[in-house]
DNA sequence: AGTTAAGGTAAGGGTAATACTTCGAA
DNA sequence: ATTCGAAGTATTACCCTTACCTTAAC
């Protein structure tokens, strides 16, 4: 018997996973999914149909190159009522429906699940053949689809916790059906990618925490010896060999040498000054293309690769320097983060492609910032833990509606920093539709 | 015997959670 | 002057993709 007064349903009493399953199909798919996990019941999820297709853009056209789909945010002027949209941007995309024929292309998808197709094959049939797949993050919804199908394999080839990890870490071939058959749980993920992240994920070595002395010791000691063979040294320090490479290459490697703590002026010019080189002056990108291994080198390995890397997209590259202007978060600002997040109509927050959020109109905030500032919201909320993504939204978006302040009033506090007042001093005059907060529809004002 | 697909390992690039520090309003 | 929550900054474990290679299967 389950009970969840959260639910809103009766008392479940279920003989077995497919009578749970039946009673749960109805209801909103991420309490499903929660409930599901609470009751470690991964085989009856095995069954549920999660292929609601989720929030993607068609493929992109194929001049530009792009592999994955994409999330298409409205932008900060739609939601303020200033204009339709920035000229030139993608035409509002309708939430919740793929494009006709493109997305549920069976035989694509059984490409995807069946061909072990390396990076420049991947990007050839984006090219030639408009494949679509997706990239980045697992979210929490596919973690539960894979852990389901997972199950449901183990379960009806009769096989125990133990003969499944000789499966996922056998080196032999002919372990026939299992790869492709949990790929096909997962709609647009590649072979390849669902291998990676389930070998990680079932490793029994997986999530051990802070490193103690005696462990770096042990790695120094081991990558001393055998050198950067991580498989090898894994054996040694009893930790993953990835997470021993990290931990290595992050905190170890020059240690000598290495230094914590806040940034002197001298070494951010110094960084500035290194990371100009290595981008602006070969004609590439100061955001995308820096290689911070060799940054971090050229440091002389007084701050590590990921110490310089956060350094410079959190204060020092121009577009978060903003001209030199440091803008204050308003609440503004998170009334406009609140509507981004809901246009996206993804199930749950660990489905948003961040990068997709910042906008040129927006005071150049961040991806990271906005995650973050997304977070606090989030947290902010009592009880957050135990809802849906959609009651979180639907809180924030009446809350964040009231806290506004009302057009044109109030003369705003002095502080040190150049006004944030977001988006334009002059210019903050909201539709007063917006200020209601949201319809009981669900659906947000700015796609209206 | 040669070719190709499967898949193992390392390297490159990145994010999420959290600890610590500073700010600023009351 | 003090307090305390919010915001800013730094640290660190953990994650995803790609390149390159080996090996089994055809």
């Amino acid at each position: 018997m389950y009970h969840d007064p959260t639910l809103g349903i009766p008392d479940l009493n279920f003989a077995s996973s497919e009578d749970l399953l039946r009673t749960l199909q109805d209801f909103d798919i991420s309490k499903v999914v929660n409930v599901l996990k609470t009751l470690g019941e991964a085989a009856a999820a095995a069954t549920i149909n999660l292929n609601t297709p989720p929030v993607y853009l068609p493929p992109p056209p194929p001049s530009q190159g792009l592999s994955s789909v994409k999330q298409n945010p409205v932008g900060s002027d739609t939601i303020l009522g200033r204009k339709k949209s920035a000229p030139g941007a993608t035409p509002d995309f309708v939430p919740g429906h793929f494009p006709q024929g493109e997305v549920e292309n069976p035989e694509h998808a059984h490409i995807l699940a069946n061909v072990w197709m390396n990076a420049a094959k991947l990007s050839e049939m984006v090219k030639k053949e408009g494949l679509v797949y997706k990239k980045g993050k697992f979210s929490a919804i596919e973690e539960a689809q894979l852990t389901a199908a997972i199950e449901n394999f183990r379960v009806n080839k009769g096989l125990s916790q133990e003969d499944l990890c000789n499966i996922i870490f056998s080196k032999d071939r002919g372990r026939d059906t299992f790869w492709p058959e949990i790929t096909s749980a997962v709609p647009l993920r590649p072979i390849i990618a669902v291998y990676h992240h389930v070998r990680r994920t079932y490793h029994p070595l997986k999530g051990q925490g802070k490193w103690m002395p005696s462990e770096d010791e042990l790695l120094l000691q081991a990558v001393a010896e055998l050198g950067q063979q991580w498989e090898k040294v894994s054996e040694r320090v009893g930790r993953m060999s990835s997470d021993c490479r990290d931990r290595y290459r992050n905190h170890l490697q020059n240690r000598e040498v290495r230094r914590n703590g806040p940034w002197t002026k001298e070494e951010e010019a110094e960084l500035t000054h290194i990371v100009t080189e290595m981008t602006v002056e070969q004609g590439k990108d100061m955001d995308n293309d820096v290689f911070w291994g060799v940054v971090s080198e050229r440091m002389g390995g007084r701050r590590g690769r990921q110490q310089c890397r956060i350094k410079w997209t959190d204060s020092l590259s121009p577009q978060v320097k903003n001209l030199g202007e440091k803008p204050r978060w308003s609440q503004l600002d998170a009334f406009i983060l609140v509507h981004k997040v809901d246009s996206l109509n993804v199930r749950d927050d660990s489905e948003i492609d961040w990068k997709q959020l910042p906008d040129e109109h927006w005071n150049s905030w961040s991806a990271h910032h906005l995650q973050r500032r997304w977070l606090t919201m989030k947290r902010g909320i009592k009880g957050y833990e135990e809802m849906s993504h959609a009651e979180i939204m639907e809180i924030l978006k009446t809350k964040k509606a009231q806290s506004l302040p009302p057009p044109n009033s109030g003369r705003r506090k002095k502080t040190k920093y150049t006004s944030a007042e977001a988006v334009d001093e002059d210019d903050d005059t909201i539709d007063p539709a917006l200020q209601a907060g949201s319809n009981s529809s669900g659906t947000s004002p700015v796609i209206a």
